[in-house]
DNA sequence: ATACATATTTAGGCTTGTCTAAAAATATAT
DNA sequence: ATATATTTTTAGACAAGCCTAAATATGTAT
């Protein structure tokens, strides 16, 4: 019934939706999956049929609420077996995502609100990610605004405040998506502008109206 | 490569070997596998290609080395997870087998062996059965022969000294096998006879010949 | 607006594991 | 020893997921 290949569709298209804000493509879900794009049309068609998903040809698509409560369940399951493997069994933060991506499609309701409960109902994973509870809800992350964190700080890209077209076209341009991760290098009081590293890579400048309308969360990433 | 179906036969083979000493046959499989006959040749010839089984058309099975290993690494995954269900989950006997028949096809050798750790290297499942360590080997019970056995204790069937084909022969009538639990109702000391009652089911006299070449061990299943 | 490039879908095939129905082998009973 | 019953295998089909190659839509640049 429950295929974990489906589980696997459902939940890349969940995480892509949360960047991209339009219907995910095709192209987009190949990649994630690392399979082919006729493969994928093939299963959108069959998620579609289902119930699962909002698909229209050529048009990309978006997650039906059956849909993305599945992809819910796969990560909170995902999630709380990396806290499991990284806290119970000493496994290193390289080696849990492997094994959690199998872990993921056991199917025992029981299973894992007991593993919730052995583990302290743990609100985030290793990575910081966080760990939807029982009923699909997420736990609620301080969001701050970019200006406001100082210099050395690191944080995650979490919303935006203004979400006009331009906004998004522009912050899509400079490569930054939800979830990206940043660092504070420089902050100049001058123009209120802030000079910014994402993801590790390459630096960007932000004018004071971009930070304002940017909000993020401390990463607490040890990593 | 190692797809969870095979494991699931060569498992299902590996546990009726154990009973029926000679080959297993197509049906027996099937019937424990809850498939057709006609998928299980299928699968018989696959197995035997790759080298997992010796199979000769119409005359049962046997394991090699090589799907004997893949049985008993199967075997040991099943049987700790049934542990950790029990004793940190707090599942109930009846719980734990479903979810460890999933559990078990996690392939990663680390997730083993840190779980048996975990657990403090259980040597026996909740079931009383034994859990292998992790070179395949199984902990070695406590052989008594069933003559020496008190009224009113109960013990597993785990082998036999003297194996002449009739011998076999007559314990198979007698429903006698390998893992059959009894327990002795009454012993009767002019002739060294004993009365047993065999699987919780029907009582059968042995004569003092048969007890002495029953191998058994106490069963400490507390069902 | 047209031509080119890219993204997506369709068509047809492959593998794994399953099934039913029919054929072949083995076992059993007289 | 022969007929009957049972077991096992073969033949042919099907569904899920994947692939390649070809067709069709969409997007972009002039």
């Amino acid at each position: 019934m429950n295929s974990s290949t489906e589980e696997d569709y459902l939940k890349a298209i969940y995480m892509l939706s949360a960047q991209h804000s339009s219907g995910v493509s095709t192209s987009a879900i190949a990649e994630r999956m690392e399979t082919k794009a006729s493969s994928v049309t093939d299963m959108l068609k069959k998620l579609s049929e289902k119930g699962f998903i909002n698909y229209v040809k050529y048009q990309g698509v978006t997650l039906q609420q059956k849909g993305s409560d599945v992809a819910i369940k796969v990560i909170r399951k995902h999630r709380l077996w990396e806290v499991f493997l990284c806290t119970k069994l000493n496994f290193t933060w390289d080696e849990i995502h492997e094994v959690a991506e199998q872990l993921e499609h056991i199917t025992s309701v029981k299973l894992v609100d007991s593993l919730d409960q052995f583990l302290g109902y743990p609100k985030v994973d290793p990575h910081g990610d966080p760990i939807p509870d029982k009923n699909g809800n997420f736990h609620k992350i301080k969001e701050v605004a970019l200006r406001d964190l100082k210099v050395g700080e690191k944080a995650v890209l979490i919303g935006v405040r203004e979400d006009s077209r331009e906004f998004l076209k522009y912050l899509e341009s400079i490569k930054l998506l939800l979830g990206s991760k940043m660092e504070v290098l420089n902050k100049f009081e001058f123009d209120e502008s802030v000079l910014i590293k994402v993801n590790g890579g390459n630096e960007i400048m932000l004018s004071s109206l971009v930070c304002k309308n940017l909000s993020v969360t401390y990463d607490k990433n040890k990593k």
